[in-house]
DNA sequence: GCTGTATTTGAATGAGCGCTCAAAAAAGGA
DNA sequence: TCCTTTTTTGAGCGCTCATTCAAATACAGC
């Protein structure tokens, strides 16, 4: 029938995340998104629209890897607290300097700060994600405190806001000219936050 | 002599200041700027040099203001850790939403985010700004050490750098699409951290 | 080896970017 | 009042931005 498309769709959006993820929306021109997927602007219009409909394509790709990321962590514990504390101390050595990543903060992060004034559908979709985040986290917090692994009183959705808020921070935190150790530092102290909330038997 | 100056500097600075505060570096274009000021381009180049030279004006301001803010809170306690705590309280409290700032968001944080992958001036100015409030908040754990506030084994810098990822990431939640009210737990919670680490006679 | 169709190409588009500079305007001293 | 000096003005510079589209290209079925 017709001519196949030379290049692979997901390859392409890894590349797109890799660029985005590192420079930022506003700072990422078509020039360099067209050398980093290899692509010439016809192609990339023609399957994405447009520069603004790759970026959401390329942070929901982000996300999603990043959702499955916990889950596939978490899977690997027997207490959730445990599998939360490590998950932590993981975050900081993942983004601590020398860590070859895009960039040491997280993308939804970069983003939300770069374009939440604006609301187009963009801040939506950061918001939707952040939303999500912590709505898993009060989940498994509140599996946590159904096994005894919490204190009965713990307040779960609140202690998942406090918990997003400490990887928020910490890979921001990396995002300085700092030293890996007290990037470390940092992970374990936030890991031991937990500590007052478990349930001693 | 000569014709003299129509502005007043500082209050143009501080009209950029809330401009680049909201909008960040990359979205902020020279028209909005020459609005905002109610300058015309040759004034501002011929005071401030460049786009990026008024930026970095900007952003030392807004630091200078914000290192203010830290002293004049804390000299109103007489104990330290209270006046930290009820800092944190503070800072949920300014930048919930309702705040009339122009982003809830630390512009410091902000540029951070969106520059860092760039090796120019303005890192190491951003850099060098979160590093003086790591060293500043150190300086007063260890007063407060010293006046028996905390316990003895205490990390004062490895703590300030436990709390500036806390501020880190209580406003860059904050920028969310949350409420209020859930700003100001999370502050609460937040100040709640510290006491662990207090010396109880 | 055609033929038809889907994909790729890359020059060109208008808009907007940061920035410049010659000319106009304004203030103080003579 | 006029002259000197400094500041303000704003049209316009070269460039890059995101985006478009007609032409060239490559594959599948016959």
């Amino acid at each position: 029938m017709a001519r196949t498309p030379r290049f692979d769709r997901q390859i392409a959006l890894d590349h797109a995340v890799a660029l985005f993820w590192e420079k930022g929306y506003h700072a990422t021109s078509m020039k360099q998104i067209e050398q980093a997927l290899d692509m010439r602007p016809g192609s990339i219009y023609a399957t994405f629209g447009s520069k603004d409909g790759l970026f959401a394509e390329a942070l929901a790709r982000y996300a999603e890897r990043g959702g499955k990321e916990l889950a596939d962590h978490l899977a690997g514990y027997d207490a959730i607290i445990d599998g939360l504390q490590d998950y932590l101390r993981n975050i900081a050595a993942a983004c601590a300097p020398g860590a070859t990543v895009p960039s040491r903060a997280c993308m939804v992060v970069k983003t939300l700060l770069e374009t939440s004034h604006t609301d187009g559908p963009l801040g939506d979709q950061v918001n939707g994600i952040l939303a999500a985040i912590e709505t898993r986290l009060a989940e498994v917090l509140t599996t946590a405190k159904a096994r005894g692994e919490l204190k009965p009183d713990t307040d779960c959705p609140r202690l998942a806001r406090l918990l997003q808020a400490q990887i928020i921070g910490l890979r921001s935190f990396a995002q300085r000219d700092v030293t890996a150790a007290h990037v470390r530092q940092l992970g374990e102290d936030m890991a031991l936050l937990l500590e007052p909330y478990r349930l001693h038997h």
